[in-house]
RNA sequence: GGGCCCGUAGCUUAGCCUGGUUAGAGCGCCCGGCUGAUAACCGGGAGGUCCGGGGUUCGAAUCCCCGCGGGCCCA
């Protein structure tokens, strides 16, 4: 086997995956039970960023987790390509504006190409670099698509549904806009786009009517809306002042009156009167703007107090200005008053011809020139700036603007009830993000469904030009064939798509014309029909009731109030109850600050640099194990290599340490089965079975909690502490002995765990399992399956589960790293023997450490290991000595001759095995050796230990004389001495080895 | 204004639910060692008021209260 290259790796494995088609074998069912995942769509917009692959690496391990637990596995792709996301690319790469040009310049027809060409050119990004080349085996070649016509039918038969149940109703209603967009957003979409704005803060003064020289002194950071202002608004129950100013009378909150006054910098004024809310209620003023404005002249009810609960007391003066058509409060209470709802702001942020002197601006432009006007009159007695947080577009940028308009609702608030009860049929995972999304169920609001936009699927509700109040909701196109009087000539993906659905006319026996309401629909509600859209599930019934409600989902916490929402509000108002049973909610991935990735920072790290930087599964450990799934991820490139990278290295060296010598021996797992040699294991081969076996099953515990993180973790600290450098590091030399078939007992013991650890990595880092499968376990039983993922985990062996020996061996371990400590205080090497070492502890845990003493000796290079219960034997000074947790361990500290010349021995050994290296020579070759040294003691070591130094370097012989021409030689300094080495290969085994004829007497080494 | 979560070494964190050795890792740093699978690795060391204060308790990183700081969500 050759040395690790991930890359290299995975794309051999990959092309062997296409040719021998194993990701197809592998989704086929096989008449397991049925683990049904359903895809979040991915908005087929932008592209595929580290975060996305978080998401999607999880996706994958959880099916490869339960594919190969037996599973038949449900595992379709989708996507989302509807929608204002996608809309807006499009504008931005026509040159697009407003939505008027569209309409003009660019024309409908072409605008939903555009759409669907960008929704295809990122669609084959989101294939190769978040998919295949992740090993991420959705299937996409029947991933469900929210454009098509047959999706979008489950859109409208949704929406029947709701009309049918008489949850869905219009309704006049203040909603934020985004006026560069042109359409309402929901609750949802504004959550996401509260950002950072500075805006004005200005004092206006409201004449109070028939008032000498009395004011309602109001703040506002939108002057703009006091164009459709129609009340004033006091907290009934808070205590107001009278300020006196200048001659002039001010009411104010009592609270806010000292911050008001140094705000505006007044230097002298005072509190004359104090009075309650309740007692300003009623009075009349004068609209401020009253001259600009007509329409307010009629409005004779209007323009007076009143008092509301939500007045703040914190900010502002304590009265509020109430402009019902730009407030969702003002609108409510508004509404309670009697108040005309004015709203003179289009749908663009453009005030229309009834602002007066305001018409043609806009709100901004409208704001200045509010401040310019009261200015003038001298109303104003404040203009400043304040930041504060501000709902903009998610999309866009653009700050929203409130205003009323007529749109569709779905009366989610009816169903509050059913919701939390479809909810407690759900597993959360991670449970604290349960609360999150308990709570937005438990203040649901209704749910604004239409859109004034273009790409996205159709309002199916048509209204009767003959009685506006009579409304026809369809649900499919089936439906909607049947009532028309007019269709276009075009396909069904088209048909149900604008512009070609405007230009479709309905007839019915009772009214002869019907005419769409001219919205198209949230495009959350596209992707939160997947549950049954994604199968067309109405005409696939026998297929989609086996899969719903889908077993899991995954996404991250974002999609709580998006996609996980609008699955289960769409499942509710069709058949109530939740279409899922386990979510995964996830953390958010962030740079290596902690700060969201934007490409404002550009700190976002991409799908495609990350993957070929560092290598799909390097990427998949890294994003699987350092954090927990529900965890905020904070994404460090340089972390990638060093925790992932180099613990691949180390389990592919098992292998390769493995295969090398499995090869050499002829072992094969046929003919020397484990079970023949049950009966032949040393203490270490017991401890390693048994680990494979818990770690097994602690494994398995950890994933029903989808602890993915821990999990990875027990696998990669199993493979990289307990077999590297513990098991391999203690058979070792039995390895190497060929003095009886001890080592077939290694090879047996050590492929049953590689084997099986293969399998538990196998969902974990695919294409390297793969890569070992293929190279490994085929090569050694060429008849077993051709891939590790169309295969069955192993379950944990419990008969060879020992949990006391496991323990000791901890214990076992932790003494040689006590010892190993001694000798560094001491400072003696490993490589030398000492004669003794003692451990002290009752007599309980001596007899369980008792057979371990050789696994401790062998680690630790000691002759011989006592276990002592009396605490005296070592506190003479003859002993070093440690003490944890009730054990002492003691260390002999005299080096006697006879240590003396053995270290001496393993010091010559060492050396020619560098040499060996330096030769490239396989681990079979014999060689000769020849040492000249000019210390006696090394000379005698040598004489002495010829036939271990020759067992321990291969060689057929070791000479002590001076190395003649053929020898590689070098110059050592050995405890102060010089000694010269000679390697080379006996003349017998043929060819000269290149390079190393030469003899070079003065090179030093060492 | 309300809710939820978090605060442990320079950085990232485990432990907290269920109180009990000397608070455990990884990275980085310093010193040493090992190396017939490994451009790997191993050992040791320095570095902690477990955010602050109060309480409960024989005993608190852990439970309770208050405060400070941060994050997310809702209004």
């Amino acid at each position: 086997m050759p040395p690790l290259d991930v890359r290299k790796i995975e794309e051999e494995v990959r092309e062997y995956w296409r040719k021998k088609g194993v990701p197809a074998k592998w989704r086929a069912p096989s008449g397991g039970k049925l683990f049904s995942f359903l895809e979040g769509p991915p908005t087929a917009n932008g592209y595929p960023h580290v975060g996305h692959l978080r998401g999607r690496v999880y996706k994958d391990f959880v099916l490869r987790y339960y594919r190969m637990l037996g599973y038949d596995v449900w595992a379709q792709g989708g996507w989302d390509e509807q929608g204002l996301p996608v809309e807006v690319e499009v504008e931005k790469k026509l040159g697009v504006r407003t939505k008027r040009e569209i309409y003009e310049r660019i024309g409908l027809e072409r605008f939903v190409e555009e759409c669907n060409k960008l929704v295809d050119y990122y669609l084959e990004y989101w294939k190769k670099y978040a998919t295949e080349m992740i090993g991420l085996w959705l299937d996409l070649d029947n991933a469900y698509e929210t454009r098509r016509g047959r999706y979008i039918e489950y859109v409208w038969y949704v929406i029947k549904r709701a009309w049918e149940r008489e949850l869905l109703y219009e309704g006049y209603r203040v909603l934020p806009f985004c006026p560069r967009c042109e359409t309402a957003l929901s609750d949802a979409e504004v959550d996401m786009g509260y950002e950072e704005k500075e805006s004005p803060s200005i004092y206006v003064k409201f004449k109070v009517e028939g008032g000498d020289g009395e004011y309602l002194l109001v703040w506002t950071t939108t002057p703009w809306t006091l164009v459709d202002n129609e009340a004033v608004a006091v907290h009934p129950r808070a205590e107001y002042c009278v300020m006196a100013v200048g001659g002039e009378r001010w009411y104010v909150a009592r609270n806010l009156a000292e911050r008001v006054a140094q705000e505006l910098g007044l230097e002298s004024w005072g509190c004359v009167e104090v009075l309650e809310g309740l007692r300003l209620r009623g009075m009349k003023y004068e609209h401020p703007l009253a001259n600009e404005i007509p329409l307010h002249a009629d409005h004779h009810d209007a323009h007076r107090v009143l008092d509301a609960e939500f007045v703040s007391l914190e900010e502002g003066t304590g009265l509020v200005h109430i402009a019902p058509g730009h407030g969702p409060e003002d609108f409510e209470l508004g509404v309670r008053h009697g108040l005309p709802v004015t709203s003179t702001v289009r749908i663009d942020g453009v005030f229309d011809e009834r602002a007066g002197v305001f018409g043609g601006l806009s709100v901004d432009g409208a704001s200045k020139l509010v401040v310019e006007i009261l200015s003038k009159k001298g109303l104003l007695v404040k203009c400043g700036r304040i930041v504060h947080r501000y709902p903009h577009c998610w999309r866009c940028g653009t700050p929203l603007v409130y205003r009323a308009d007529r749109q569709w609702f779905m009366a989610m608030s009816l169903l509050r009830e059913d919701l939390l009860k479809a909810l407690d049929s759900v597993e959360v995972f991670p449970r604290v993000h349960r609360n999150r999304f308990e709570s937005w169920l438990a203040s649901v609001k209704d749910w604004t469904i239409s859109r004034s936009r273009i790409w996205g699927t159709p309002l199916p509700v048509w209204r009767c030009s003959e009685d506006p109040n009579r409304i026809l909701v369809i649900g499919s196109v089936e439906e909607l064939k049947r009532y028309a009087s007019k269709l276009p000539d075009v396909d069904d993906d088209r048909l149900v798509h604008r512009p070609w659905i405007d230009s479709v006319e309905l007839r019915t026996s009772d009214c002869s014309r019907w005419v769409r309401e001219p919205f198209v629909v949230d495009v959350w509600l596209d992707s939160g029909v997947a549950w049954i859209a994604s199968v067309d599930g109405l005409r696939n019934r026998e297929l989609f009731e086996r899969l719903f409600p889908y077993t899991f989902i995954t996404e991250a916490v974002d999609q709580t109030r998006g996609w996980f929402y609008s699955l289960i509000a769409a499942s509710v108002i069709d058949r109530g109850v939740a279409p899922y049973r386990q979510v995964l909610i996830q953390g958010h991935v962030l740079d290596k600050f902690g700060r969201k990735m934007s490409k404002h920072l550009g700190n976002v790290v991409y799908a495609e640099e990350a993957i070929k930087k560092f290598g799909a599964d390097p990427l998949r450990l890294y994003l699987l194990s350092r954090y927990p799934p529900g965890d905020s991820f904070m994404f460090d490139p340089d972390e990638v290599r060093k925790v992932s990278t180099s613990a691949l290295n180390i389990v592919w060296n098992v292998f390769r340490f493995a295969a090398m010598y499995m090869d050499l021996d002829g072992f094969s797992p046929r003919v020397h089965e484990l079970s023949k040699y049950l009966g032949r294991l040393s203490i270490e081969d017991e401890w390693i079975l048994s680990r494979v076996n818990t770690v097994t099953a602690e494994f398995a515990d950890l994933m029903v909690r989808y602890e993915v993180n821990r999990a990875v973790q027990l696998l990669m600290d199993f493979a990289v502490e307990d077999l590297s450098r513990t098991y391999l590091k203690l058979v070792r030399p039995r390895v190497w002995s060929e003095e009886s078939d001890d080592r077939f007992v290694v090879y047996a013991a050590l492929y049953y765990v590689l084997k099986r650890l293969l399998k538990l990595l196998a969902p974990v880092v695919p294409h390297f399992s793969e890569a070992l499968w293929i190279r490994f376990v085929k090569h050694f039983e060429p008849d077993e399956a051709e891939s590790v993922h169309l295969t069955r985990a192993e379950r944990a062996d419990e008969r060879m589960r020992k949990p006391q020996l496991e323990e000791t061996f901890r214990r076992a371990l932790r003494i040689a790293e006590m010892l190993a400590s001694l000798r560094n205080r001491m400072g003696i090497k490993i490589r030398w023997p000492m004669r003794e070492a003692v451990v002290i502890a009752e007599e309980e845990v001596l007899r369980q450490l008792e057979p371990l003493r050789s696994v401790v000796a062998r680690l630790s290079n000691v002759k011989s290991m006592v276990l002592a219960a009396d605490p005296s034997v070592c506190q003479s000074g003859e002993y070093e000595s440690a003490q944890e947790g009730g054990i002492v361990a003691c260390l002999l500290k005299s080096v006697d001759r006879d240590l003396y010349m053995e270290a001496l021995a393993r010091e010559v050994v060492r050396r020619v095995q560098v040499m060996r290296k330096e030769m490239n020579l396989g681990v079979a070759e014999l060689i000769e050796v020849a040492i000249d040294s000019d210390s006696e003691d090394v000379t005698a070591a040598v004489s002495r230990f010829r036939d271990y130094i020759a067992g321990e370097v291969r060689a057929s012989e070791v000479r002590i004389g001076v190395p003649r021409d053929g020898y590689l030689v070098k110059a050592w300094d050995i405890e102060g001495s010089t000694t010269r080495i000679g390697v080379r290969r006996p003349p017998s085994s043929g060819e000269r080895i290149p390079g190393t004829t030469i003899t070079r007497d003065e090179e030093a080494g060492g």
